[in-house]
DNA sequence: AGGGTGACTCGTG
DNA sequence: ACACGAGCCACCC
């Protein structure tokens, strides 16, 4: 293996995480850190939906992984090296009936108060179930 | 083998 | 409200 046996199960548990986000629904690395247990690195959450495997037969691939339900914290997607990356990402969120709005800065912005999925995160899940909670949340903000 | 980069966040000033 | 800095750590020179 590349990787440590560590860093693949938090790429692991990553995907995993990722799968849960309900189709239409988007949420930020962060929850997604929070998520499997590592709160401190949404960077790394980053890392791992970078280098998701495009080829279908891997276990995880960018078929049966929504990559494309995850945004920044700001509500906005973000930026890559190349351009195309944040465009194909706007058109995959709209083909499942997200709207995506362009800021004046050209920013790709999704309203997390219509779209936004952020489960309550439970102590016993803390890096272990994963799972979580879909309570509907009254996530007040944006605009 | 060593250092820079980046699909992030949050605390400060 | 915006700019920086620190923490994070797998990848890629």
């Amino acid at each position: 293996m590349a990787r440590s046996e560590e860093a693949q199960a938090f790429f692991h548990a990553v995907y995993s995480a990722v799968q849960e986000i309900p189709h239409g629904k988007v949420t930020s690395y962060g929850h997604i850190a929070k998520l499997v247990g590592t709160p401190q690195r949404p960077r790394q959450v980053g890392v791992c939906l970078k280098h998701l495997p495009v080829d279908p037969s891997a276990r995880f691939n960018h078929e049966n992984v929504p990559w494309q339900r995850v945004i920044n914290a700001k509500g906005v997607i973000s930026p890559r090296s190349q351009p195309e990356g944040s465009r194909s990402q706007a058109a995959a969120l709209e083909a499942e009936g997200v709207v995506v709005t362009t800021g004046a800065l050209g920013e790709l912005m999704v309203d997390f108060a219509e779209y936004g999925w952020f489960p309550r995160i439970l102590p016993s899940e803390e890096g272990d179930g994963l799972e979580s909670v879909d309570s509907e949340e009254g996530e007040s903000d944006e605009e």
